[in-house]
DNA sequence: ATATAGTAGTTGCGTATTGCAAGCAGTTGA
DNA sequence: TCAACTGCTTGCAATACGCAACTACTATAT
């Protein structure tokens, strides 16, 4: 942000702005897992982020424009985090990279199973959850299909069959 | 590699090979640059990479099974780094980064003309792109089509018409 | 044979980033 | 009033990064 840019490259500069550990788990799970506040992105996270790295990337996140923040009308310390449309366009950067991680990768069924869903759906998929996310994120209309409650439904169907073998 | 993943998820896994400032950007230069030896990825990169964070960086690609290394025959101490399956199977996923860095990012015109024509050819040249890679890098044989020479062509046409305005 | 240039790295060292644990100040609800 | 919850901040150690110099070997030209 405040130096210069190592080079005009798109792959460059994409790196520069989410090329570390966290910055594509923060949004993955304001994406997917619907978390908005400070402490539900600290806690609810698998991978267990720590709370000076996380309100460095939300405010690094915030600076590069990827989200925003508003105050949360429920509590007048609570932030509500939302995704912009530079954000939510993240949507086939993330299918990409999970169909190359679930061919490559150890990944576990119930964690993957969302991302397989994305492969399967194709750019349709994509296109019908980014409308959703603009829905939720940017008070657009709602579209009718709810990809959000299939990728749920998916991930509760596999943790159900897990749970009764 | 050594220690326990963080979680399962295909997402996490594939930042927890990829999720830095360099590998992409090492795999970018042998991918759509065919620079093959330390050398080339040293001193012909745009972005300046050192040379003990290159090596570090082809050392652990390797491990991780995206890259190989074979001597060369022509020169006894040159090694000749190649891509594995799982290397070229990152084209969509530097497809949909480069589409998104373009999108939203300050991009120069010179390189992101092959991000440019990596989205307007679709998934059915990333095929023939990765089926050229097979057979540069896999000895495989060669396709009739070389998207290769068509990136080469776009990329020197951005600079001729720079050159004479 | 000797010199020169080219090959793939390694080493030292200072700085920046990350990760962990603890703590802080304001807010809400009982 | 007070405990729990909110979004952070601080201190500190470990790791990673970045730069420059250097090593060791190989090929080529004279």
């Amino acid at each position: 942000m405040k130096d210069a840019h190592r080079s005009g490259c798109p792959i460059n500069l994409t790196l520069e702005i989410l090329g570390d550990r966290w910055s594509l788990i923060v949004l993955r799970d304001m994406m997917f897992g619907n978390r908005r506040h400070f402490r539900e992105l600290l806690t609810r996270s698998d991978e267990g982020i720590a709370s000076n790295i996380l309100a460095d990337r939300l405010k690094r996140l915030m600076e590069e424009g990827l989200i925003s923040r508003a105050d949360d009308p429920s509590h007048k310390q609570k932030g509500l985090y939302s995704l912009t449309e530079m954000g939510i366009s993240l949507v086939p950067v993330f299918a990409a990279m999970g169909t190359w991680g679930r061919r490559f990768l150890p990944v576990s069924e119930e964690l993957s199973i969302r991302a397989e869903l994305l492969e399967r759906g194709g750019p349709a998929i994509w296109e019908d959850f980014m409308a959703e996310l603009r829905a939720m994120h940017l008070g657009m209309p709602a579209p009718e299909r709810s990809v959000f409650a299939e990728l749920r439904k998916a991930y509760e169907d596999v943790m159900a069959a897990k749970a009764v073998p």
